[in-house]
DNA sequence: CACCCTCTACGAAAGCCTTCGTTGACAGTC
DNA sequence: GACTGTCAACGAAGGCTTTCGTAGAGGGTG
């Protein structure tokens, strides 16, 4: 039950950002973005991010009251997956094992963090017996 | 043993791929590389990618030939490393274990991989018992 | 109504990435 | 010594990202 495939390119830095806020707050206006943001930006600069993310399709956007609403047209999972999946492919071959490997291997994790991926992989262990059936791919 | 901190700022995708190059064939000329790559991409485009990785440090050269070879400053390692660690701060405020997550939540690993990464857990697991020094970051 | 604030839209600048064409140097061949 | 092919260097084009400035519309207040 956690299919999501990403449509379209890979959200920029500025746009991740964005998305980070939409996420976060909800369908926002410009200015509720803005203030969410702390980083030191303009009003117009968040707008013009909202209007090419709305030409790529990665948001939504309601013009029924004056400030519009913005909204992700994509869940947080889906993009999440869409980047690694990206990465796994340029720096791996495509392999998600080679990606988690090289993730634990280079950084700090510390014991509880490991747990909690064990614990994971039970999971999906489980989660791949009960359904051995979405085999797509 | 396995520290690894990345110097400079992460290579570009096209970088990418000649430090691809480079980590396999060792030591190589422009054309080599060239050779190497199976894209359709012309030779002076290598040239120029590697003289601007040249001035960003991304790689050394020996000028004692008239075909120039070129080396990677960095391994294979360390950039991944570089990579992820990037990724983790962009996407999970930095968080690793939120990053292996991700990537288990979302990629199809089968049975085998997942093997492989509960070893990789216990084997770091256990590194962390014996050296309980390098606590840095 | 005049004023002011907020909003959208547009354009453009600056920077970076990728690509290649052109030029001039170098070296081996006939 | 002239010709041919390979090489490094340079510049520049085209595209994308991020950032604003400016202009114009909309709407509330005195």
């Amino acid at each position: 039950m956690k299919s999501s495939t990403t449509i379209g390119p890979a959200p920029t830095d500025a746009e991740l950002e964005i998305l980070k806020a939409l996420w976060e707050l909800g369908p926002s206006t410009v200015r509720q973005v803005l203030e969410f943001l702390d980083r030191d930006i303009g009003y117009t600069t968040v707008l013009k991010l909202l209007q090419i993310m709305h030409g790529k399709g990665l948001v939504v956007r309601d013009e029924s009251q004056r400030s519009h609403r913005y909204a992700p047209t994509q869940t947080r999972d889906a993009v999440e997956g869409g980047i690694l999946r990206d990465l796994a492919r340029r720096l791996f071959e495509g392999s998600t094992q080679q990606l988690v490997q090289a993730a634990l291997a280079h950084e700090q994790v510390d014991a509880d963090e490991l747990e909690e991926i064990e614990k994971m992989i039970r999971q999906a262990r489980r989660d791949r017996r009960t359904a051995g059936k979405d085999r797509a791919r």
